[in-house]
DNA sequence: ACAATTCTACTACTCTGGTAGGAGTCGTCA
DNA sequence: TGACGACTCCTACCAGAGTAGTAGAATTGT
């Protein structure tokens, strides 16, 4: 399953809490996004209805309060939308998405030697691999 | 200028005829993007009459006929359109975003060994500009 | 010279994301 | 005990992406 999975601007942002906090309330979630982006009370909960109604969420009653639950994995969802993006614009060559990465973005110094040690643990994967 | 540059998945795979073309007809675009997606003549017209609306393309008459020039620079376009999804993916967190590609997908011998190399010259960049 | 083709311009429809108002429900507290 | 606040549910609305049809002008082959 899980198949396509292209969240839209909100909806990822809405997913982002429930991600971070298991479960929440549409008040959590207005409450937690407010900052940013404030929101009415019911544009957040037509949402998570909409979200619902897509598979993306559940609900369980708690009272007459509903705590909502994420469905799709955070995971997959990265995956789908990174490997997504490359594939719209750098036609799948993830070589290319790491240079603009690289020459996009301010990177440090530490960064950059966590990126090396990734890739050497990624090497050696690949030999244990074979 | 700049700023804002969003492009939905049809207008993406029309900039990118532009751009891999320099410049084409409404028959150009559409004869490229048939194998994948075959549209009608009239959509791909109309797509590329809002795109002029929203500045992202412009056209001179050649004949009768209008020729398509891309306005936004393809650097521009994925610059932004990956800074976009690190920030909604992983706070803006670079690294974050290497892992995935790294870890979700299949990245040859060679790409690992070219990324290497990307990162020493980036490192070597660094020391100089100090 | 005329029919078929090609192309633009205009119009229109569907879907979905985003946004919110109002009605109705229920618990609480003064 | 009744007003208040928090909450859900239903409904509505707009914008933009995507899709295509139709009308009418220009082009071209025969």
């Amino acid at each position: 399953m899980a198949g396509k999975t292209h969240l839209a601007e909100l909806q990822l942002a809405i997913m982002q809490v429930l991600w971070d906090r298991e479960h929440a309330t549409v008040s959590d979630v207005r409450e937690t996004l407010a900052p940013h982006r404030p929101l009415a009370y019911t544009t957040v909960g037509t949402m998570l209805s909409k979200m619902e109604a897509l598979g993306y969420v559940t609900h369980d009653s708690d009272g007459r309060v509903n705590v909502y639950r994420p469905l799709l994995h955070r995971e997959d969802v990265s995956r789908s939308m990174v490997t997504d993006l490359v594939d719209r614009l750098f036609q799948g060559d993830v070589t290319e998405m790491m240079c603009q990465l690289l020459d996009g973005h301010d990177v440090t110094r530490d960064e950059l030697a966590a990126l090396k040690k990734l890739i050497r643990s990624k090497e050696k994967e690949m030999r244990d691999a074979e």
